[in-house]
DNA sequence: ATTTTCAAAATGTGATCACAAAAATCAATA
DNA sequence: TATTGATTTTTGTGATCACATTTTGAAAAT
């Protein structure tokens, strides 16, 4: 059995999950739904990994923790589900995947198999000010890296390669790319817990160098180089190593 | 301003699309939750093109017609936009995402590369009884086909590529593809509207003959152009043609 | 004939309640 | 001590209601 977060437990502190929640309540703009607040707050956590796999979430916890009701955290948890970020159970419990060393080999290979797709798709629609503000991104990304911090050059990594594939205006691969880094999410969470400092690799100037001579290939190669080499770097042994020590 | 599904209106059967839901209405296992019932029998009429681009649909409407109530519609509705089969607006209004010629070149790029990867990582797991299950599923839809039975012909031909990729027991890719199925639905249901008959290319065999070989590349090569001269086959002209005819 | 104005109807949203199923707690038993 | 069984609590689910916003439809004005 996994640990659960309810309204006792929660309000009793002994969980660490509330904490994401209050922690991050995430500036809420005007006129946004209630739904719309509970799936970006629950989405975000999942996303950066907060959320223990094999932890079943409560509706009523939830809707007491962002002080709502079950209604709109019902619409959440069910979005985030189609999603790919969590999974029902028979009885009816809601919870994050377990993760598994072959389902994270596919969801590397997925990531690529995608995130070439979105690539390819953009190089002909790109502008030069486009490339640009990657490189900007980039920069902004090294600096977090110096400074070890992981959540912002996370965020910023994110931020290049959503730039990047959004700069096709008919792109529709978006709400896909976005569903392998939910479901990536707790990996990261687990790695995080277990490794010192997160590595990264940055194969970001090789896709602006392909970018601007307009290399389809080279840029397909370059996103493919950056993510095989960066989570999906883990080799084998490692992530069942640390899979066990997470007690999945 | 497009047509609504709303209460009086299907009521008074102005409509077609209630119909569709009144039509089929799907058998109900026994223990299935009503949201879930209501996602499936949306999702079904979307999948084949019953409910029209730009029609926008109304929660009371399809509670009504359903007879069931708004919360668990409007959990079915969040959970199919997540899954891209609609969009909400602004003004929080429901509708199926209008069509461009654009978004059709787009889909049938996404699900091209999708199912050619789907169908790689099938490859090591496919098992000789699983390739003669598709050779059955094959020859039923070349029978639905030469009936001119384009529903059940559409049907088989879903369930031939889904069970292809289901062999590789940790396949997430599902999702995805069967959610670029649903965004192609609308265009289905206007083909469907403005052509005869339609036009069914079969591939199958190639593809089994290249999965008995274990040929990685020929399989792909054959999902590619079994969707690619399939459906993806109209000309952009022609394309452009029947979403002008439409109305979109 | 077209546009503007305004009251009525319809709609999305979220809180609350009742019910059934599941889980947790605790006492009794082996 | 470990297990079973019954009671209590928690939880998911869906119907209903109230509120604010949007849309509609008709009357009035241009």
């Amino acid at each position: 059995m996994g640990t659960r977060i309810g309204i006792g437990r929660v309000l009793a502190g002994q969980e660490g999950t509330l904490a994401v929640l209050k922690l991050e309540p995430l500036d809420r703009p005007e006129g946004m739904t209630t739904h719309e607040y509970a799936h970006r707050r629950l989405r975000q956590a999942i996303m950066v990994g907060s959320i223990r796999p094999g932890e079943s979430l409560t509706i009523r916890g939830i809707a007491e923790a962002m002080e709502s009701s079950p209604t709109p955290v019902r619409e959440a948890l069910r979005r985030l589900s189609s999603e790919g970020a969590l999974k029902v159970l028979d009885n009816r419990r809601i919870m994050v995947p377990k993760m598994t060393a072959e389902r994270f080999g596919e969801l590397i290979a997925l990531r690529s198999t995608l995130e070439q797709h979105a690539a390819r798709r953009a190089v002909g629609h790109i502008t030069e000010k486009q490339i640009d503000r990657l490189v900007a991104i980039d920069k902004a990304q090294d600096e977090a890296i110096a400074q070890k911090d992981n959540a912002t050059a996370l965020l910023l990594n994110q931020e290049f390669h959503r730039t990047l594939y959004t700069a096709n205006p008919d792109q529709i691969i978006m709400p896909m790319v976005e569903s392998v880094w939910l479901q990536l999410g707790p990996f990261l969470g687990i790695a995080m817990a277990h490794v010192a400092q997160l590595y990264f690799v940055d194969r970001h100037q090789e896709a602006i160098a392909a970018l601007r001579k307009r290399d389809e290939d080279a840029v397909a190669s370059a996103i493919n180089a950056d993510i095989c080499e960066g989570i999906g770097g883990f080799e084998r042994a490692a992530i069942e190593n640390l899979l066990r020590l997470a007690g999945q």
